[in-house]
DNA sequence: AATGGCCATTGCAGAGAATGCAACGGACTG
DNA sequence: CAGTCCGTTGCATTCTCTGCAATGGCCATT
């Protein structure tokens, strides 16, 4: 690990608090302001911060481009998308597509609700791990001693009455899940809204993502959700099966 | 600048092309491999960039999220969101805010048409910046020299028949649409896509964003889309005003 | 099963780059 | 107009990064 980028990378969680001005960078990573700035420099030529008229710093441009060709890079997001849109069009609810990267679980694609109540999500947020649907399937995955290390890890903080509490429940379900092949969250997160999800499968039948339909509870009730199931489910085989056949090893 | 972090910062659109090993990224670099995989791994730590299965890298999740949070800390755009909602709701057309930074313009909130017909496009993604007419705004408002810089240093790609095709055109479109205070795509960037757009100001009058609505032909005639001209401007001035009024110096 | 080659990885010594200091300069303020 | 604050620069020192060479693991080939 080289002391300089990690220096350098160390700015970037701090602006994305909020801009910041030269001697705050300093403070912040506990440098003297001459280093700071030549770090920033760099981290500007490149694109990644950007300079606004007050001269404090914020986050640039660039990193959104990243951000961006990085996520049209991953072949599960481009393959399932057309299926995504497809559902989308049959069921109209919100449709979200996720991947498990290092402890966390982000949304790489949404398709949006036809319905005039849309949830709030943003492609790229993290997910709320402890209680989503795609995350109880990406996790249900991982290995018996890797499930056991990260759900100690976690924090469970509790959204609503029905957020799974702890690590001995989240264990369970995810025992639950794993034997069903496919994941809920009502009310978990958000009181009125209910989820359900199904994992996409590469070809060695690993999880490589999961889908999930999400509505609140004024359209549909969490019973009449449970209905799609099927709809689910054959999507997310479609899917699977397309991306088993697609990857050339 | 620091060589160390460029160097390693140099990485990132490398890898933003596709997945690499580290003999690749070692070569691209034209450094030693110890010296790529150290500053692969110092990215890595802090999740710039993720180890796949296959042991090649690619981007990491933490860029979405800094991206993320990027994005969310742009107050023109949070104070324009539901504003562009509301004029989607009347008109339905897709509806794009965008901002200009460091020779880029780039789209940092979007929504989507309500018609079938959708357009592609991605938040984060830059804008063909001689035709689109988010980007005429953003640029009319520069310093004469300053235009002048820009118009001489871009591409003029032919995407179609109606793009601009030289420097001296686009000063001409940029200077008229300073005078008029709006802009207009006909089928520049596609053939069969029209757009019209009209700038957002801060306090002391300068552009900080632009905003347009996109239609097909098929959905609507050029001309019935300029009869939505009063409506368009009329919500950019409402956030140029909510803009200018928040923002406390 | 054994061998060879490829690639990632590590320890080390030298060299080059990053660091912090101190001084400068510009902008804003009282 | 003086004073202060903040960003900026040149420079000598030091520490860190670099490239080399050797190791070890993995896969494919025979």
């Amino acid at each position: 690990m080289s002391q300089t980028v990690d220096r350098a990378l160390s700015i970037l969680p701090l602006l994305a608090e909020g801009p910041a001005d030269l001697g705050q960078v300093a403070e912040r990573l506990d440098v003297h302001k001459s280093t700071a700035l030549r770090l920033l420099r760099t981290l500007h030529e490149h694109g990644l911060v950007y300079r606004q008229s007050d001269q404090r710093y914020r986050l640039g441009a660039r990193l959104f481009a990243l951000a961006q060709e990085a996520v049209e890079n991953l072949d599960v997001r481009e393959i399932a998308h057309p299926h995504l849109i497809e559902l989308n069009e049959q069921i109209g609810h919100t449709i979200h597509l996720a991947v498990y990267e290092e402890n966390e679980v982000l949304y790489i694609d949404k398709v949006e609700s036809r319905y005039p109540v849309r949830m709030y999500s943003r492609i790229g947020k993290p997910v709320a791990i402890t209680v989503a649907a795609v995350a109880k399937l990406l996790l249900a995955d991982l290995s018996e001693p890797e499930r056991r290390a990260v759900a100690e890890k976690l924090d469970y903080p509790m959204y609503t009455s029905r957020s799974i509490p702890n690590a001995a429940a989240f264990l369970r379900e995810l025992a639950a899940v794993r034997e069903q092949g496919w994941a809920t969250d009502l009310g978990g997160h958000e009181e009125s809204i209910n989820c359900i999800g199904a994992p996409i499968r590469g070809a060695d039948g690993r999880v490589v993502a999961a889908m999930s339909v999400s509505a609140p509870n004024v359209v549909v009730t969490a019973e009449e959700l449970l209905t799609l199931l099927p709809q689910v489910r054959r999507t997310a085989d479609a899917i699977s099966r397309e991306y088993s056949g697609h990857t050339p090893a």
